[in-house]
DNA sequence: CAGTATCCTTCGCGATACTG
DNA sequence: CAGTATCGCGAAGGATACTG
C-alpha cells in the first residue's frame, strides 16, 4: 500500500540495486535466451558464449531468488532441469529490450564519440611533447 | 547505412558493453542528476551520496567519452566546470527511466520473492540437521 | 546432465594525499 | 574548485577438479 508514485530516497537505492542485476555480466544475456521458452542448463551454457559453469549457476540462482525464473527438476537419469521465465521475468525482459534497442540504435554515435574523444586526447599529448612524432 | 533492424551476433556484444555502462555503480545516478540541467562538479558530488571524488571524475570522463555529456570549463578563479547532458544523454536517460519505473513497480514482488527463497533455503538446512534448532 | 567446491587472478572502487 | 596520482582491499569472475 506504499504510494509507489512518490519518490522517497529509499527508492533510489532499490532502483540502483535492481539496476545492478541488469548490469551484471550475464543476467541479461541469460534472460534473453529464456525469452524463447524454457531452457535446460547446458542449453543455456551453449547459448551464452563465454559463460562458465560456475557463473551460469550463480546467475540462475540469483534470478530464481528474485522470482524472475523458475527451476524445474525432473528426477530422471540423467537429471534434467528446466529454467523458465516467470511473468515477472518476462516483464523485465520487455523493459530491458527497450535499453537494448537504444543501444543498437545509438551504437554508431557512441563509437564515433569514443574515437573522437580518444583522438583529441592524443592531440593534447602531441602538443606537450612535439618531438614525440 | 547498416541495417540496424537485423540482429547479427556483433550487436550482442555491443549491447552488453553499453549495458555495462548502465550497470556500473554510478553512471545512472550521475546522469539522473544532470537530467534537471547543467551541474558543477561539486554539485554532482553532493547530489550523488556516497560517490568519491575519484569515481565521479572517472564516471564523468566515461560519459563524456561516449558523447553522453559535455564538459564546459570556465577559466575563472576559482575554476568552474559545468557538465550537461547531450541529446544522446537525454535519450539514454529517458530509456533508463523505463527500467527505473519497472524497478519501483516490482520492488515489492522482488523483495518478497527473495525472502521466500532465503527462507526455503533455511528449511532445507533444518531438514539436514534437525538438531540445529 | 547438472551441478558444488576450491583456488587464484583481475579489477572496481574507496581512502588518502597532492596540484593548478 | 576541480581535479590527478598512488595505494590497497574486497568482491566478481575464470579455471579446474570432483559428485549424485
Amino acid at each position: 500500500m506504499s504510494p509507489s508514485h512518490i519518490h522517497v530516497p529509499t527508492d533510489c537505492r532499490t532502483v540502483t540495486e535492481i539496476l545492478s542485476r541488469v548490469g551484471d555480466k550475464w543476467s541479461v544475456q541469460v534472460v534473453v535466451q529464456m525469452g524463447e521458452g524454457p531452457k535446460r542448463f547446458n542449453e543455456l551454457r551453449r547459448a551464452v558464449t563465454g559463460i562458465s559453469q560456475r557463473m551460469l549457476t550463480l546467475t540462475l540462482r540469483g534470478l530464481e531468488r528474485d522470482g524472475l525464473v523458475t527451476r524445474t527438476v525432473y528426477p530422471t537419469i540423467p537429471p534434467r532441469v528446466d529454467y523458465q521465465l516467470t511473468g515477472l521475468g518476462c516483464s523485465l525482459l520487455k523493459t530491458v529490450r527497450g535499453l537494448g534497442d537504444w543501444a543498437i540504435e545509438h551504437r554508431d554515435e557512441i563509437l564515433t564519440a569514443r574515437r573522437r574523444f580518444d583522438a583529441s586526447g592524443d592531440e593534447e599529448l602531441d602538443r606537450e611533447r612535439p618531438d614525440a612524432a
